[in-house]
DNA sequence: CTGTTAGCGCGTTCAC
DNA sequence: GTGAACGCGCTAACAG
């Protein structure tokens, strides 16, 4: 089975090649009637043009990408789908990529921007650090979703634009008010984790709220779960093992929801209730949250805004209607069923 | 900001395009010393091959593509990272693509093969019945995942393979189960699909089981989810209604464990206690069923022996070991907290 | 071991 | 309005 290609496509219609370029590709000067011929011998042959030998040639493709970091995380898909509507709404092509833990998500973006013609690139998710320089080289407008620009050197802010909350302050806010509720003891579930990340800005608005307010900080009430913030079991095994160590608590603050639906777990087969003899906080606000029994306190990031936010940014630089920009959104502390005074 | 070329690095090197290509994909005859000096080059100057130059040429190039039907659908994210273990450890590369509802993944694949040099291609999720003529199109070996065999006609059976469980027989044992418990008023979340899906077969074993076992089947009993089965947020909302019309049930059987636990929230939301009051089933066995509260009585399907077993056999097929298969995995009730005896 | 060269399939001039 | 010819960046023959 030869493939079929252009040329094909030509000489069993009677026409030159370019012709049937103009009619795949919606060029104006085109007789009506013969692109109506070349379509339905198209159409006929299933003859599906070589992407490949496109992107090689073009100039104008416009397409924009977003490379997420860990795509299974359910936390990004009301994202992506926002992203997507926004691409599609500007006549925009969007090529999604999932960036493992393990790769650097500006070099595969930089691998991508070399296959296809990209106009735009949004990041959302991964590590927080990255050079300037690579992203200058990627010389395409850059935006990071999730990813705050407190972690970006000054040099550099002039290169991409940020949109997130500050999970800084946010985590800082959602252990305050824990210890509104007058809880002392604060157990924290988060990752080990060794490059600048969200992770440990949420680590540490935990840790300054402590201080604040004048609490000891218990080292034995750090808990790392083992490298993924995102499962049942590392919120449920974490917790456990927490229990079991028969450390005293009465509350835990997991870094996110999937953690803390894990903890809720956890505790309730220790026979310990929620809220009434341990409070339970999570972190982004995603659906389960909502869904969980007991409801779940949690800092609920604005996704769809900040998503929204991001894809505006990103085409109005493009459009060379702004510059870059860094934005923060206010995270929201939605109470819960989990949580209740001391 | 030309773009660096292959050209531009082999002038560089004072050395022919070639043997910076050889440099570049591990070729054997070359001398180490030029290689280094090549590779030296490339890192300097950040150079990155085309992709698409590279594809259009290429002719060995080991791919195989995963084509998603729904990518945020928390229940595919183990399997796609079986598929990812098994490919690396076959040193092929893989591309992973996620297909909008509205799309025809069979379509899609067929753009993609034309993209890269595809050697086969796995399906997650999707509509069961694709034209034989279609996937014969694809011209590589295809593997559907999820999707069981008895949707295909005969004629189209040794064109593809499928690994499944049997849906209709697992849903089947599901409500079976149900009734054994004492159960007669079983009420199913699902949904209005039109296509032939998983979603039809699941309905289908519901319905069987009442006839078989003499119960009469109760359209308002039968309660469609708004699109999408894979939301905590319809599950809710469907039970909520249902609730409210004050319709008389002891059971709710919901076609994925994602619509299981909105029903339990909806229920606690009620006061109404599970399993005390009214039995909750769900169907899947994600992680989620083992984790909430109370623990859901699921319909486990083995999702990595899936997974595994389709890519042992998308390879098997690709080296020639073997036909087209259609493997049917059992399904295991796992019985949790949520349901009991009438 | 290395350089030269011919296309891969297509979009884009530039003539007609 | 249309066709011929060129070349995008690269790999794979082939010749040295």
């Amino acid at each position: 089975m030869s493939e079929i290609t252009i040329v094909e496509i030509a000489r069993r219609c009677g026409v030159g090649v370019s012709t049937v370029s103009r009619a795949i590709n919606n060029h104006s000067d085109i007789n009506p009637e013969t692109k109506k011929r070349i379509m339905a011998v198209i159409k006929e042959t299933g003859y599906i043009p070589n992407n490949s030998a496109r992107n090689l040639k073009r100039t104008d493709a416009k397409c924009i990408a977003v490379l997420v970091k860990g795509i299974t995380n359910p936390f990004f898909a009301p994202m992506i789908e926002v992203v997507e509507k926004e691409v599609e709404e500007r006549k925009y092509a969007l090529v999604i990529r999932h960036v493992e833990a393990y790769e650097d998500e500006v070099d595969v973006a930089l691998e991508l921007e070399k296959e296809k013609r990209l106009r735009g690139i949004i990041f959302m998710g991964g590590s927080a650090r990255h050079s300037a320089d690579k992203i200058k080289q990627l010389n395409v407008p850059v935006v990071f979703a999730t990813i705050g620009s407190d972690i970006a050197d000054d040099l550099s802010r002039n290169e991409y634009s940020t949109v997130s909350v500050d999970d800084e302050k946010e985590s800082f806010k959602m252990v305050e008010y824990l210890i509104g509720l007058g809880h002392k003891r604060i157990a924290i579930l988060t990752e080990g984790s060794d490059t600048p990340s969200i992770v440990q800005l949420r680590l540490k608005g935990y840790l300054d709220a402590l201080k604040k307010h004048g609490l000891e900080v218990d080292e034995n009430l750090i808990r790392y779960v083992d490298r993924r913030i995102y499962t049942f079991g590392n919120g449920y095994a974490t917790t456990k093992a927490l229990i079991e160590s028969g450390e005293k608590f009465t509350a835990i603050y997991c870094i996110s929801d999937v953690l803390a639906v894990g903890a809720l777990r956890a505790l309730s087969d220790a026979g310990i209730n929620v809220p009434n003899d341990v409070s339970v906080a999570g972190y982004d606000g995603q659906e389960i949250a909502e869904y969980c029994v007991p409801r779940l306190t949690t800092l609920k990031q604005p996704m769809m805004e900040i998503s929204k936010k991001g894809m505006d940014l990103l085409f109005s630089i493009i459009d060379k209607e702004s510059g870059h920009k860094h934005i923060v959104f206010p995270g929201e502390l939605v109470v819960g069923e989990s949580t209740r005074e001391i």
